[in-house]
DNA sequence: ATATAATTGAGACAGAGTCTCAATATCACT
DNA sequence: AGTGATATTGAGACTCTGTCTCAATTATAT
């Protein structure tokens, strides 16, 4: 995901390449883990940033829309982010006790749910799979 | 998942069986499909019971525990959760469109993730797969 | 340069969920 | 059954995430 497919996402839709999304998309790339809107917001400003809560709940959809950011993980209450990474979709194992994420992938997973979805004339675009448990530090 | 159950759960932990867990319970146990906290504290409040919403929130997360229930898709804000079926667990296909929400269960779908989860050391207790899409009648 | 339509920020608002603490209820043990 | 130690409760204030409004501002096509 790079700017110019996000200023063209953006023209597509009629919609203005502002300053403010610019900022958001900045932010957003430097972001290398998870992250919550409202964590996003608080560092912007931190960061000197003029960006008001309102403009950053409004620009995350269309960052999800244009495919850069994903939803992930909701153990906490509220919502969660991650870039798309350059290396595709992934799954999370969430261990209850340390809170630890870890990121997996298995195309024979991705299969399988495909497989799935025609079964049942469902046209899938996207999913989350999440596993709670105890992750091997944890698991003594 | 019966009420004895729920209760030599309770007595393992030292916690007790008072008036107001044993009408969440029951209030639960009542439950045909996905309810939301506050939904059911209302129902309750309605329904004549002098129950707190504080004691409602207080007591899902033993039933959760318990084995009663489980936390269900969050494609909106707020948490979900529903009666862990006799007939065991599924997983969730949700139409993006009209918000209807599928079941289903696959084997191999349980059987890979357990492999997984060995592979990465991970103990896994439960998980949840939601698959988000358009379903067959909205996919004209 | 201008017009039009999109966008912004501030802050009020809404809704879910948590916390506090004094009053009360449960249960194990007589 | 009575008692004491401990767990639990309800009310409502509070917090936090997220949304909405609307007048002022800004991006873009022309």
């Amino acid at each position: 995901m790079d700017k110019k497919k996000f200023i063209s996402f953006l023209a597509d839709r009629n919609l203005k390449l502002t300053r403010e999304r610019d900022e958001i998309f900045q932010a957003v790339l430097a972001k290398k883990k998870h992250f919550a809107p409202d964590d996003l917001f608080l560092e912007m400003k931190t960061g000197g940033s003029k960006i008001s809560r309102a403009s950053v709940y409004r620009t995350i959809p269309l960052l999800v829309e244009s495919g850069m950011i994903e939803e992930v993980e909701r153990v906490d209450k509220h919502a969660h982010y991650e870039r798309v990474p350059e290396n595709g979709h992934h799954d999370h194992m969430i261990c209850t006790r340390c809170g630890r994420v870890i990121e997996f992938y298995s195309e024979g997973l991705e299969e399988l749910q495909a497989r799935i979805c025609t079964q049942k004339n469902f046209k899938g675009t996207r999913h989350s799979l999440e596993i709670l448990g105890v992750c091997e530090k944890c698991g003594s």
